[in-house]
DNA sequence: TACCAGGAGAAAA
DNA sequence: TTTTCTCATGGT
């Protein structure tokens, strides 16, 4: 079903969304590099916990690969304390800047065509494809879709998907539907994860069906 | 107090 | 191959 998606409905969304809660501007990083170590670490996690992990590397100055990779595991792993999943993530962040600096860092990974990109993030421990797509999109402006758990709720309340699908078939279908449109997708991607936070939460076992029905308010 | 959050990988079935 | 379990702190 995610191979036929309606991308008139979805921009419709977008429009809905949009015009509810304006320009999100995102990602909320100084650079590239603190893109792709925020992808990581946000990894089921809130951003207000990611902010003060990342809080804890810029003032140690470590929010460079080479600084990260020069703390010992422990002592990064209890930086990112506040994050939670510290241990886990301290593997997964230093597996990420060893990767990031074996294939010639920002420079030569954006020399990489957007399938081989994601092919090798793909391949580093601790990256899987939510947390590729956030740092495609929005470290490396690929018109990569990030399908998050808020997307499939949303897509599910449209009834554009059974439920069954998997990530690689609504990432392609919301490609397809929408064209290959990093703007879009950059907004689109900020703009649910907004409205999820802001609104759906003060809604009982809302999820994002609000957003259903602003979009079904828009249509009539 | 209980639940959830911008997942991913390993282990078990 | 699919499902279940584990990782863990902070905010509401």
């Amino acid at each position: 079903m995610a191979s036929n998606l309606d991308g008139d409905r979805l921009l419709a969304v977008f429009e809905a969304l949009r015009a509810t809660h304006g320009p999100q501007d995102w990602w909320p990083a100084q650079t590239p590099f603190e893109v792709m170590v925020g992808a990581v670490l946000t990894q089921n996690t809130s951003w207000t916990n990611v902010e003060h992990g990342l809080k804890n590397l810029a003032t140690l100055g470590a929010l460079t690969a080479p600084a990260i990779l020069a703390l010992p595991e422990p002592e990064l792993a209890d930086r990112l304390r506040p994050v939670g999943y510290f241990n886990v993530k301290a593997r997964r962040l230093r597996a990420f800047c060893a990767a990031y600096l074996a294939h010639g860092g920002l420079e030569g990974l954006s020399r990489l065509a957007t399938p081989e990109l994601r092919h090798r993030l793909l391949a580093i421990q601790g990256v899987g494809p939510e947390t590729a797509d956030d740092i495609l999109l929005y470290a490396f402006d690929r018109p990569v879709f990030v399908v998050d758990a808020y997307t499939r709720r949303l897509l599910s309340r449209l009834g554009e998907l059974d439920g069954n699908e998997g990530y690689e078939t609504i990432r392609q279908g919301l490609e397809t539907a929408l064209g290959r449109d990093v703007a879009l997708f950059n907004e689109y991607h900020a703009l649910i994860v907004r409205h999820a936070k802001e609104v759906c939460r003060t809604r009982p076992r809302c999820g994002v069906c609000c957003l259903a029905e602003l979009c079904a308010g828009r249509q009539g």
